[in-house]
DNA sequence: TCTCCTATTGCAATCGATTGCAACAAGCCT
DNA sequence: AGGCTTGTTGCAATCGATTGCAATAGGAGA
């Protein structure tokens, strides 16, 4: 804006050198420079520790700075290298509108993440993101903002990741799995998960499963099949599944509400995730049911917070922070140009006392 | 890269405008007004819906721009417009350096705030920032990338944060506020919060009260002082204050340990913070300790996981949905160069089963 | 018919840093 | 002494979008 005015009338040349307020710290290379009396190339080249400046005006430029507080800005850096240094971390919430970021699995594979992006020098910006407009990952995507996207969780939203992952590379999903499928994933193979929980339940004597999780993702569908394979191999009936939303708030009432109308046709429960289970224990403890010996309750995930639960919470576990490496450690390799496939990591039972 | 060359030898003028290859979409301005016709300047003003262009140039445009799948480049955007669009959440662990970013708090009020601000059309910058630099804040401060700074919790930061609050004005703290401060905070009375909790143990007959929790930030450090308080207010002696480091694989043998050494001098329990209870009333059943009738136990935070232990926890609420939306604001008041003081709102006991 | 106004559009500076290339000096070699 | 290398530095294009101002065309009014 000032320089609007600035210069004008002037001879031409070098524009008019005027000196710089004292009192206010440099904000530019072009301020830093004026100061040092060397051209902006240099003074970048110099905070850059390129060994293309002499070393006592590297030296001097870097004190400089300093002594200004100096901090080079970060949108035309980015702006002119093309590289941003920021991963996005998005939860895509198809369906399970209302749930919320404090889920706890989504914040212990966040923290994982986070610990990994931050060590390497990235930054995470987080998206929760509602997908009500089609192209809301072309959005992220395309912004020019990120060097790679982290999903976690494919929600109901298959055909949206697929059709950016056959263009854009760097995009690395938690999730599951299908056969023919582009994106890279890790994740647990959660129909052997599945199967291993309702195995677990029936060597206890459970005849008669229920699943509790609604099956729009792709995850929890899995575990369901599982659960019923292993039905199905030991001659029981279908297992009856149950929707549960994710919503905290709601989780408790519906569970509620399930047991109340169902608990007389089942034996035992496999939750689709330990945030479930945990729940499903509080509310048979308010109806006065013994877990595990009137209901055997099985999660999934194995989150720190089963070992607070009373009891402990039996589970299949997820190896979340190894999940969460090989995550970052895929997309890396995708940001360099490399072909990262992905990983499918095998669940494992892990028995305590609530089944 | 390809420009040096280009133009080499020809008339001056416009510059040659190769067609865009058809296969590759549209990237940038550029290519779209090549492709429209017009110059950069009307596309991005059509984009903008700006009436200064001709409806129907405009609708055309968008059209082309619709059909070529063209997002702006937000780099070039707000490095021009000087407007990022991010809000910077940062969570600073001086002390605590273990601790994960998986705290449930911590997650709780980062759903909240995340919320808020993804409703406002902000993005969200998350950091876990272990300060070991002097000049961690200012880092992140001046490098141009945050309109505004959120910091959950002051850790042992002080001065820090003071310095930068000076002269940076769209910062807001989670956090306590002490007489004399400059930067905003918004928090609860964790002094008043503290002689709750003692008041509430000490009415339940509770006369050797121990404090579970480190008090290198002033959050803690202020229930600690509440619980004093009580103390000597009902002329019982000065209550234990037993350190507990919150990463949360340490803190349970921690709390386990403390308990073995000093329970026969305490007969009820103030945890400093939800969590620290959990998994207080953990170790407390593994030790065959009945919970409240053996030793009461309070808790500080009220998250939603106090509804899922056994027995259902005691604790003092801080209203964290409130005050997450309190900080974005203050936040949002500040970045629109007003002044926006801070809050310190009332904790508030809630009774349920631990003590 | 001429002037003036208005609706559009283009031009070019700008945000702030990076970087290929040219320019220049000093020192070395033959 | 002239040519050449080596070490430093400056110049200016570039990243991609925004926006104040100038320019143009067309229509209205006198």
């Amino acid at each position: 804006m000032l320089a609007h005015c600035r210069g004008k009338g002037q001879t031409p040349g070098p524009v008019s050198q005027d000196p710089l307020p004292s009192d206010r710290p440099a904000r530019t290379l072009a301020d830093l420079a004026r100061l040092a009396g060397v051209s902006t190339g240099t003074v970048s080249r110099a905070l850059a520790g390129s060994s293309l400046v002499n070393p006592e005006t590297r030296q001097r430029i870097q004190a400089l700075a300093a002594a200004h507080d100096f901090r080079v800005n970060q949108m035309a850096r980015r702006l002119r290298t093309q590289k941003t240094g920021v991963i996005g971390v998005v939860v895509p919430l198809g369906h399970e509108r209302r749930q919320h970021l404090s889920d706890p699995f989504f914040m212990t594979i966040l923290g994982h993440l986070a610990d990994a992006l931050t060590e390497n020098g990235y930054d995470v910006m987080l998206s929760r993101i509602i997908p009500d407009a089609e192209d809301w990952l072309e959005r992220i995507v395309d912004a020019g903002m990120l060097d790679g996207v982290l999903l976690i969780g494919q929600s109901d939203q298959m055909e949206a990741i697929e059709r950016v992952a056959r263009r854009y590379r760097p995009l690395v999903a938690w999730g599951s799995r299908v056969p023919g499928q582009i994106h890279c994933t890790v994740g647990t193979e959660n129909v052997a998960g599945g199967r291993i929980a309702a195995e677990h339940l029936i060597a206890r004597g459970v005849r008669r499963i229920a699943f509790l999780g609604e099956i729009r993702a792709p995850e929890l569908r899995e575990r369901y099949a599982g659960v019923c394979a292993a039905a199905a191999a030991a001659g029981l009936p279908v297992p009856l599944q149950l929707d549960t939303h994710l919503a905290s708030d709601m989780m408790e009432q519906e569970i509620a509400a399930h047991l109340t109308r169902h608990l007389d046709r089942i034996d035992g429960i496999a939750a689709g995730s330990d945030m479930i289970a945990m729940t499903t224990l509080r509310v048979l403890a308010d109806q006065g049911m013994a877990v595990p010996s009137d209901v055997p309750v099985i999660g999934y995930d194995d989150l720190p917070l089963g070992l607070q639960t009373v009891p402990r919470l039996t589970t299949v576990r997820q190896d979340i922070a190894r999940g969460a490496r090989a995550m970052v450690e895929r997309l890396f390799a995708r940001i360099a140009g490399q072909d990262a496939g992905p990983l499918v990591m095998p669940p494992e039972l892990v028995v305590r006392d609530s089944a």
